[in-house]
DNA sequence: GCTCGTAACTTACTTCGAGTAACCTACTGT
DNA sequence: ACAGTAGGTTACTCGAAGTAAGTTACGAGC
């Protein structure tokens, strides 16, 4: 006497199973979860799955490519006012730390469980650094044209680096808050990145 | 006519698996690696694999744990004789990025493989960012006593973050070698760093 | 230089989960 | 009412983790 299975269209039923997936992968990892189980969760059968994802790393990768999205265009939305370089930086780095603690548990699949299994799934997690690197890199080189490309780019690279590490410390410090974190962060960056950047001459006097 | 299979020690035996297996796992992916193939490649039937160390996760976890002793102890060798903070963290990073360089593969394993699949990894590897913070930790506290305990943890989780994240890169980049990463994570937050530093009371102020 | 004990090893399984082939049924438009 | 199909299921195969029970190389003691 199960409940009598519904059917549903395709992009409803898409996106509950990326919803169910996200958090079963979150709760027990990405190796100890089966197939089996998330359908059951679902309530569907293990091949719908299939039908929808492709593989186990498909779907994987379904869930990842989704909070990525959100994540860029949550992103995109904080830092479209801003005017100085700095309040780019703090913009876009308090809007990545308010999409972690709205997603704690499937940042820790992102970052940690996602990476290990499957060389595309990787490829998907590069994806979400890549968006932010290039975001940071961008406004780098718009307020500093005359930067060194390779300099921008690994001074993207430490900025995105430090807030992910930080991200995960945060969720053991429940103290610490997204303004906390990204206080913390422009700290330690800043002074560093702005020093760089007066030396180098600004858009105006190269134009 | 199979090579007659030599007895072994086993210590060295156990090395010899470790090596093995952080190769194949480097190679191709935790998931991807079946304990046939590194059985086979050492010379060996699968249950020596399980003799040895329990289980794949644990196989994994002794690759793991290998490395992150081999990083701790170069790491402090190389600070041993530093004096001031920023010496600390200029020879402690460089340290790190050479260790990197030389463990190429088995540092992507350690990253972006060992984290995904075991909960038990997935501390190991904590346990080598532990380390790295702590001794981060230490040298600011050693220096300005007076920091608040956790902003000092948070400046050494950005900073082992940035430098987890630009020694990936480095992989991509191999024009950039251990001294210039050194140099641009020392650029972007060393000034930040001292300048906290210097709103502090000196441990010769406090005593 | 034989033989006894055991550390090091193997063969031959069981089990479990990813992935698939082939078939079925509720809903839609006509 | 009925046909066509989107959405679904049952019942398998196959490969790899893990294990039970048996086997062999090798040094110690006589």
């Amino acid at each position: 006497m199960t409940a009598p299975r519904r059917r549903m269209p395709k992009a409803q039923r898409m996106a509950q199973m990326l919803t169910v997936a996200e958090e079963i992968f979150a709760e027990q990892g990405y190796l100890a979860t089966s197939m089996d189980e998330i359908a059951e969760r679902v309530g569907v059968s293990k091949p719908m799955l299939y039908e929808y994802f492709g593989s186990k790393e498909g779907l994987l990768i379904g869930c990842i490519h989704r909070a990525r999205t959100e994540l860029r265009d949550k992103t995109a939305a904080a830092i479209a006012g801003a005017g100085s370089p700095e309040e780019f930086l703090r913009l876009g780095l308090r809007a990545f730390f308010e999409f972690i603690v709205d997603h704690q548990r499937s940042w820790a699949l992102l970052r940690q469980e996602a990476a290990i299994a499957v060389p595309s799934a990787q490829e998907e997690v590069e994806g979400i650094r890549q968006q932010q690197t290039d975001m940071i890199g961008s406004v780098l080189v718009s307020f500093a044209p005359a930067i060194d490309p390779l300099e921008a780019e690994a001074f993207a690279e430490i900025v995105v680096g430090a807030c992910e590490r930080l991200a995960v410390w945060c969720e053991r410090r429940p103290s610490v808050g997204p303004a906390l974190a990204t206080d913390y962060v422009m700290a330690v960056i800043w002074p560093g990145v702005a020093e760089r950047l007066m030396k180098l001459p600004s858009p105006a006097q190269l134009a």
